[in-house]
RNA sequence: GUGGGCGUAGCUCAGCUGGUAGAGCACUCGGUUGUGGUCCGAGAUGUCGCGGGUUCGAGCCCCGUCGUUCACCCCA
């Protein structure tokens, strides 16, 4: 019986793991540039913390890895990063300064669900969040933030959908007629227990049946209060003077309860069932909810095993990186000398890797060709008396003869 | 949690109506003296996911189980 990873992990080995860890760059690169600033967060959380905002959601009721640790205490693999990083913001007083905070985070999250293309147990997202300022403006850069995360990749079929949910008042009537719609629908059990959680998932159900009956259900964007519905036009003025197509979708439902106001998701058309590559929104009551101020907030996730899954499919895949110069030693002496020069070149920044085991020399250019070096040098006797070596670019079989103490200079021009 | 597909060498898979396993790729070595990519030769590799059952005999049939995958629910 051989050990396996858990089930529904996503694990990225070579070269993939260059795609992982370059998209991982890529949006904290993005988000940086816009002034966030980085928080390297635990993992696990209080239980309490997630069951106090989203009871009625199955991110928080169902799925989360959850133990008690050696002191009794209930503890969570965080399923998700937003309060995760309010929590930290409040404990440490960052929303004592001026406002709004904006921090950033990156790092793997955990859902018990039942793996599938896209859906992992273990998954990796990079997240953002301000607080402490209602601006339209805000809104809008937060989302144009990560069109363009996700644009810096080279992506490009995808689609922004957005909508409105409103303050509390427009959602508590938006509720009752909702509620009362719904009453007089013919549905299942299991659907009629989701709706008494939250209504607005009925909106988000992929059975035909259920979307065309709830094609006449009253929307929550006609319900806006003159606040609400004023700040979302202002809102969607501002992406349109960025130049950043978006589709207005009154259907939309987001997974976690806490988002109020603008509310959006980057969809992705080449994925499968699991096609949300990203996204995001506004929380009112959530900073108080966990014992911060009351002051709004907004934020966003971005997939990054959704990213690298989005890419595959627009064949957008950067090639990885190689080595740089590969140097296979002959004979014992020149072994000292080659880890020596390797070392050298690695420091002006270059790739360099060493043929091991004393194999023929057709074998270590055989190694050479597999490891996609872009250069070569044999360094044996001759060229350690010499002092210089031949250096062969593997594409085009072309060699150059280098002294050894110009091979970093030689390696500058490449 | 529910449903469907699939589980055979490192990878991708073949294996006809049951008769005790194969291909391609990859890997290792070689095709004589210090230069790879093509070509040729040789070689290593599997408790056919696991456990039961049917049968003279099971990779092929049945049951269970685990894993995997896709979809639902849900979501990054």
């Amino acid at each position: 019986m051989k050990f396996q990873a858990p089930k529904g992990v996503s694990e990225y080995l070579p070269p993939k793991s260059q795609t992982f860890s370059w998209v991982r760059n890529q949006f904290a690169r993005v988000i940086g540039s816009n002034g966030y600033e980085l928080v390297e967060l635990p993992v696990f959380e209080d239980t309490e913390l997630f069951t106090r905002i989203g009871a009625s959601t199955d991110v928080v009721s169902k799925e989360m890895y959850t133990f008690e640790d050696r002191g009794g205490r209930s503890i969570t693999l965080r399923p998700e990063g937003t309060v995760g990083a309010l929590r930290a913001v409040i404990e440490h007083g960052l929303d004592r300064g001026s406002l709004p905070v904006k921090v950033y985070y990156s790092g793997a999250y955990f859902r018990a669900e039942r793996p599938q293309a896209g859906r992992y147990r273990q998954f990796y997202s990079v997240g953002a969040e301000a607080i402490g300022s209602e601006d339209p403006a805000l809104d809008a850069e937060m989302i144009a933030m990560a069109d363009s995360a996700f644009r810096s990749l080279g992506l490009s079929n995808f689609t922004l959908q957005m909508t409105s949910l409103g303050d509390s008042a427009s959602r508590a009537a938006h509720r009752v007629d909702l509620v009362k719609f719904i009453a007089k629908l013919d549905l299942d059990e299991a659907t009629r227990e989701r709706a008494a959680l939250n209504p607005l998932r009925l909106f988000d159900d992929k059975r035909e049946e259920i979307r065309s009956a709830m094609s006449d259900a009253p929307r929550l964007l006609d319900y806006l209060s003159k606040e609400s519905a004023e700040h979302f036009a202002q809102v969607q003025e501002l992406l349109t003077a960025l130049g950043i197509k978006f589709e207005i979708n009154p259907r939309m439902v987001r997974g976690l309860d806490y988002y109020t106001g603008t509310t959006f998701e980057f969809v992705h058309h080449q994925l499968g069932a699991q096609s949300g590559i990203g996204g995001g929104g506004r929380y009112d009551g959530l900073m108080k909810e966990i014992g911060g101020q009351d002051i709004s907030g907004i934020g966003f996730g971005l997939g990054v095993d959704r990213a690298i899954l989005a890419l595959e499919a627009e064949g957008k895949v950067p090639a990885p990186t190689t080595s740089d110069l590969f140097l296979i030693p002959l004979g014992v002496e020149s072994k000292a000398r080659v880890l020596q020069l390797a070392a050298e070149l690695r420091a002006s920044g270059l790739i360099v890797e060493v043929a091991y085991g004393d194999k023929s020399l057709k074998s270590a250019m055989k190694q050479a060709d597999k490891s996609a070096a872009r250069y070569s040098a044999v360094v044996g006797e001759s060229e350690l008396s010499a002092g210089s070596v031949e250096v062969k670019e593997m594409a085009s079989g072309a060699s150059t003869s280098v002294t050894l103490s110009a091979l970093s200079k030689f390696f500058a021009s490449k």
